[in-house]
DNA sequence: GTATATTATGAAAACGCTTACATTAATACA
DNA sequence: TGTATTAATGTAAGCGTTTTCATAATATAC
């Protein structure tokens, strides 16, 4: 079928090992020699086989990203810093999704059992402590994204205090309904993000209420789309009466909130979580991560660490940044439609 | 390092022959030894090495999505039907990413030669008639997706006739000055945009003033960028008069318009393309891209491709759909914050 | 109970490469 | 010019699978 490095090697007259070092620039060779497989795999389009230099070499010139769903505006972003780094190097980016409705467990051990990549970053994928450390022995090069162990490299962000800022935000304002949009309470950062906004209350003497922190039906994703987002605000628009403000804990979910306030002519003012590209442009306040700087440290880490197993592990907790928009204003500085 | 084939047939005290039988579930052995190699092999927590396995079987059981840019709306979009198709099959999706600051060609050809993957979708990757062909050896299983060539399976919208329908649109209306943004001119969808939108102005009796069609400066991902929409509605707002309406080629470029243009306290008429998600939820009138689709079916052809190659080539053209919301209205029935 | 058909298993080659080690060729030095 | 070094190249094993073909075990027929 294709070409290989014996069809160079005959054509050369040489044997394939002087190819391999030829191509891979290992151990030395005459320059006349290098010259003529150089010219001949050229000419003959000769390019190693992924499969066999990964088999032979025990080097996968890739890396895996490992996501809940790939189109997601927030893994997009991280994608992003991630793909920037690396296009310094080598490797190649193998994105994986792992199926949100089977056993994520089974399927990240899977992955590494079958060894696709040289090293690993998971961003957004939430195990036990023990289910991380049992992981360990599988590859020594993983980083977590948006979750934490101690054992591996990891770069988050101090979800709790970002919503506890927000919130705060809202109090300072002299709010006191003070609802809140959640989603699926089964990942580390949405309750965190709950856990700061309660604690922002109580640090303001305002008793929490269980019945302010909404989410929506739709199971999309986790809760996170706009669909949810939309369905959560329409509950808090049918509360008499209406909350006084609102934390939201994405953007994307944000977007549906303000889709249904416009539709009723409401304006409640919201303050949202993540500041994806696009939140700036529709004037929404949010509470900034810095996704692309997430992607891009995680996989320093991970070539460092690819690169050397003995470095110490590094942990990295970005505070996030409040960004204050239109999107929290009082209703009468806000524009509608109606 | 990790488990083998060879410690499970030892420690079933069968041949690795009967091991890679009752794991791929190829060819019969008696019931007694399937289990109690399915039984050493869960309990050892052994997979096959992808490497191994893609070598000695020549079957990669991976599809490739070439894209020039991850991490962009359109892709993301498209990317979700590729996804959701592929979730029924046994395939890994790996996404590649071509540095658009290198020569393109040499990059798609060396993926392709490095047999990384069983089939490919490239992307909205341009090349011309006779590249393509050249290309063909390499694999039978390439769908081109956003570009065409009559030897592959290719997916595409009728840009022109999109671009045609938002002018006339506009046309219809009673505008005469009807500005264009547009992107770097080396990408087929623009230019057949380009042509829709002077053919509308020709159907009309409309002169072309080449004025008229605008790009920021942002080169940043081709000029498919908030910013370079921005930087071009900050040049059509420079004129006087003003545009009466505004036909933008991409979703995201028109989200930097529309912030243009808010901070100018001036609205132009504004219709975009693509429909992204987030398009519904600002209002965006735009020509719809069917990418979820798109991303579906292109999936679909490559599956039945690698299946049997001597299925006929198969072409699709979607016809865009134009969506009418409210940044297509006139200047008074729209809102400002000003 | 033996011959025959059938089923289960094993031995070994192959996939295309890298790499340790052995060998040969080239150069240095006396 | 001969020997010692060093550089260039080749040989062959190994990476972990799949798969063909041969063989052993079992079932079926008479």
């Amino acid at each position: 079928m294709g070409i290989t490095i014996y069809d160079i090697a005959k054509a050369a007259d040489v044997s394939i090992a002087t190819v391999s070092r030829v191509i891979n620039d290992t151990g030395r060779v005459r320059s006349k020699t290098r010259e003529k497989v150089l010219k001949l795999a050229d000419e003959m389009g000769y390019h190693p086989q992924a499969f066999a230099q990964g088999l032979a070499s025990k080097k996968k010139n890739t890396i895996a990203v490992v996501v809940p769903v790939i189109s997601n505006y927030f893994f997009m972003e991280v994608l992003a810093g991630i793909q920037d780094q690396l296009s310094n190097h080598e490797y190649e980016l193998n994105i994986i999704n792992i199926k949100s409705d089977e056993d994520l467990f089974a399927q990240a051990e899977h992955l590494l059992k079958r060894q696709v990549a040289e090293g690993y970053i998971f961003i957004s994928i939430h195990f036990s402590d023990e289910k991380w450390k049992s992981l360990k022995r599988y590859s020594k090069s993983i980083v977590i994204v948006d979750d934490w162990h101690k054992d591996f490299d990891s770069v988050n962000v101090d979800d709790k205090h970002g919503a506890y800022a927000a919130t705060k935000h809202f109090v300072d304002q002299g709010y006191k309904k003070i609802a809140m949009i959640s989603a699926l309470e089964n990942s580390k950062p949405i309750i965190k993000r709950i856990e700061g906004y309660k604690k922002a209350l109580e640090d303001s003497g305002i008793e929490f209420d269980e019945n302010l922190i909404v989410t929506g039906d739709s199971s999309y994703r986790d809760g996170f789309s706009e669909k949810n987002g939309y369905q959560a605000m329409k509950k808090l628009l049918a509360m008499d009466p209406l909350p006084d403000a609102c934390f939201s804990a994405s953007d994307i979910k944000s977007i549906g909130a303000l889709k249904a306030m416009k539709e009723a002519g409401v304006h409640i003012p919201l303050i949202s979580y993540d500041n994806l590209a696009i939140s700036e442009y529709i004037g929404l306040s949010t509470v900034a991560q810095p996704m692309y700087e997430m992607g891009s440290i995680a996989t320093e880490y991970l070539l460092e660490r690819i690169d050397n197993n003995d470095k110490k592990i590094s942990h990295t907790v970005y505070t996030p940044e409040i960004k204050l928009r239109e999107s929290s204003n009082k209703p009468e500085s806000i524009s509608s439609t109606e």
